[in-house]
DNA sequence: CGACTTATTGACTTCAGGGTACACAAGTCT
DNA sequence: AGACTTGTGTACCCTGAAGTCAATAAGTCG
């Protein structure tokens, strides 16, 4: 009982996402959140307790989305190198809004200081780490990929090419460029 | 004329880079610079004009000594791949402090946002590659290294992998696996 | 309906970040 | 030496970030 809350707080997790990811953590002001998010300010704390906890609460939830898309993405009959090709773009954000990854630059911005962040993208890193090897395995058990390279070193250097590419959309550099790099990535698996 | 400095400013910036590298932009105070530099706030601003300026000059000596550490680790006789993976390792910043590259960091929390920043992170970014391209085509023209692929292709792919390690290395990956990785990246050129 | 519980609102408080001002120190020039 | 110029140190200021709180709204239960 009581009185029942006006907004679904999924919704509102899903606009701070938005704002920390334009904006990162420090430049995100509880004003900036109160305006976009559409609630007041005693909502917002009541809550979500602080703005470090909603922001770890937005790191999950995107992280939680990625890996559903990502997962989606990989899965699915036949070859599966065009999946992987498609699946690094989309994750490096490349022709997008140029925010490059959220979780990236949250580790950048705090990782060495705030021991959450650090956890979730561990996590993350590990499960976008573990769908490609899963991926690459299977397309090694189709005969599509050779395995003169075990599938964990493969999804290893995938991934570091995904980050890279992520941090490198940020300063501008030429989406095109950043595509032949990834595929000469993807073509040394 | 007038008062000489009691400092020598290019050594207060090292200092800075120490700092923020450590703490990033926004979390560090102006007062955390008065303690770690050992000026007194009045020389900072009358010295630096603002904390931001401070910034991009900790970022430009930061870049400058980077660069200048890497073209001389890979130049030099005999064979270039070596030379090419302990560059890279030492980049990436596996073993280190588990700071990071400052400028991946400082791209990452203020690039989208920040013209200075993000302009100081690409010509960094564009000289890493310049000598990683450089460093490829003296292989190729010594046969070390076949032409299969374009040098510049693999000198972005490089940078890519480089800038994905170091972000990963901040998360507390195992370092093992990063030169893995690093060594996948590389074994494609 | 009335008691009770929980959410909302937004004014208010606090405190630190970022910077300024100004008195003083340490030089140079003539 | 004295005027002048430029650094130094520190007390101070102001804005805005982060969070709290009391009054009020909106429900549920008996």
């Amino acid at each position: 009982m009581g009185r029942p809350m006006k907004f679904e707080a999924e919704a509102v997790v899903d606009k701070a996402v938005e704002v920390f990811w334009r904006q990162g953590f420090a430049a995100t002001t509880p004003q900036n959140l109160v305006d976009e998010l559409g609630i007041g300010k005693g909502s917002l704390y009541n809550t979500f307790k602080s703005k470090h906890h909603l922001f770890e609460l937005s790191l999950r939830r995107y992280s939680a989305k990625r890996v559903a898309a990502l997962t989606e993405g990989l899965e699915g009959p036949g070859p599966v190198l065009p999946r992987l090709r498609e699946a690094m773009r989309t994750l490096a954000g490349i022709g997008d809004h140029r925010f490059g990854c959220l979780i990236v630059n949250s580790v950048a911005e705090l990782g060495s200081a705030d021991e959450g962040v650090a956890a979730v993208a561990k996590e993350l890193f590990g499960q976008i780490e573990d769908a490609f090897r899963s991926a690459i395995e299977r397309g090694q058990a189709d005969g599509e990929i050779t395995s003169r390279r075990p599938a964990g070193v493969s999804a290893g250097s995938l991934l570091a090419a995904v980050i890279g590419s992520s941090v490198l959309a940020k300063t501008g550099s030429d989406p095109a460029d950043l595509n032949r790099a990834l595929d000469a990535a993807l073509q040394a698996v």
